[in-house]
DNA sequence: ATGTCAACTTTACACAGTGTCAAGCAAAGG
DNA sequence: CCTTTGCTTGACACTGTGTAAAGTTGACAT
C-alpha cells in the first residue's frame, strides 16, 4: 500500500482493514503508526536482504570501485524502501520516533558514504579542493532520498539512469582529475 | 515566528495571538492555513528585494560567471524563506495548494539552472558527459532547498560555506575539464 | 441623532485521524 | 470446566482546521 502512490495518506484504518483485522487490533501489535512504519522498514531490509547488498561494496579494492559499487548498493535500495521512507519522512516534524528512526538510518548511509571516502583519500583519490569530512558532507547529501525522489520523479530518470548518472556526478564531485 | 526552529509546528491560533486578533479573524483575512503561507512567500520576496537579487545574475558574460551568481544568489536566498519554506514543504502531502505553490517556486529556480547551464553549453563548457537537460535535473536537484537544509543544519555547514562549496561543486559537475 | 457598514469578537460545532479504554466473545488447551 | 489469548465492537478524548452565527464597536454619512 505504502508503494501506491500516496504513502502518507495510507491510515491506521486502511492497514487494519488490508490485514483482515479491526482498527484497534493493530493497536495490540503496534502502539503507534510510527512503530508501525518503523517495523515495516525493519521488516523489508530483512526480506530485501539489505545486509547482503551492501556487504558487497567492501570487497572493493579501490576508492573508486568502492564509491560505484556504493552507490549502486544504496541507489538500489532505495527504491525497494521508498513507500515506507516517504511515509515516515512526511511525518519527521510531528513525531519524534519517526524523526529518530529515520536519523538512524540516514547515519548508516553516512557510514556508508564515509568509508568510500576514506577509502578515496587514502588512495590520495579525493579532490584535492576537499577534506575528508566535507566530502562525505557532499556524497551523503548527493545520495539522499529526497534527491532521488525529485531526480526520478519530478525529472523523470529511470532507476537505470539514477545510478549512472550518480555513479558519473561523484566521481567528478570527489575525484582528483588526473593531471 | 516561522524562523523561529519549529515552523512547521506555528499553528494558526499561535500567529492570531501574535498578531493581537482571534483566531477567526484571521480566517477574513485568509481562507486557508496555506494560503496565509503563500502570501507570506509573496510578502518576503517583495520585503527582500528578490527580483533584484536574481536579476545581476543576469549581468554576468561567460557561463561560469553565470552559474557563480545563480548559486550565489539562490543560495543567499533560501535562508530567507526557509521558514515559509520549511512550513509548505511539511504540508506538501496533505495539501494541494501548498504542493501548487512550492512547485511553482521551484519551477522558477529551474529556469535560473537552465539560463546558466544554456549559457555554460553555448560557451562550449558544459561537461561533456552531459545533455543540457540533464545539467539542468543535477543543478537543480543540488541547489534544492532539502539539500541546503542537510548541509548547514545537519553537516554544520555556515550559510559562506554552503555558498563557496556549492559553487565549487557545481564547477566540477557541470564544467568540461580543460584538457 | 440615526443608520449603516466594516472589522472584529465570542461561542459553538463539524470533521479527520490518532490513540485510549472497557466490555464481551470465541477458540485452544491444560 | 476454566483460563488465557487474540480478537471484536463501540465509545470517547484530543488536536488542529475550517465553518457558521450572532453580537460588539467605531467611523462616517446623512
Amino acid at each position: 500500500m505504502l508503494e501506491e502512490e500516496k504513502a502518507p495518506k495510507v491510515r491506521m484504518g486502511d492497514i487494519a482493514k488490508a490485514a483482515g483485522i479491526s482498527r484497534q487490533a493493530l493497536y495490540l501489535h503496534f502502539p503507534t503508526r510510527a512503530e508501525l512504519l518503523v517495523a515495516t522498514a525493519r521488516f523489508l531490509d530483512e526480506v530485501n536482504g539489505a545486509d547482503a547488498k551492501f556487504a558487497s561494496c567492501s570487497e572493493a579494492r579501490t576508492g573508486r570501485e568502492r564509491l560505484d559499487a556504493f552507490i549502486q548498493a544504496w541507489g538500489g535500495y532505495i527504491p525497494e524502501i521508498y513507500g515506507v521512507g516517504h511515509a515516515l519522512l512526511a511525518m519527521q516534524d510531528t513525531d519524534e520516533a519517526a524523526r529518530a528512526a529515520w536519523e538512524d538510518r540516514m547515519q548508516a548511509v553516512r557510514s556508508g558514504c564515509r568509508s568510500a571516502v576514506e577509502m578515496l583519500d587514502s588512495d590520495g583519490a579525493l579532490c584535492s579542493e576537499l577534506t575528508a569530512e566535507r566530502a562525505v558532507d557532499l556524497l551523503w547529501t548527493l545520495l539522499s532520498v529526497r534527491n532521488w525522489e525529485q531526480l526520478t520523479q519530478a525529472c523523470g530518470w529511470s532507476q537505470a539512469e539514477y545510478v549512472r548518472e550518480m555513479q558519473a556526478l561523484a566521481q567528478r564531485a570527489l575525484i582528483r582529475t588526473q593531471s
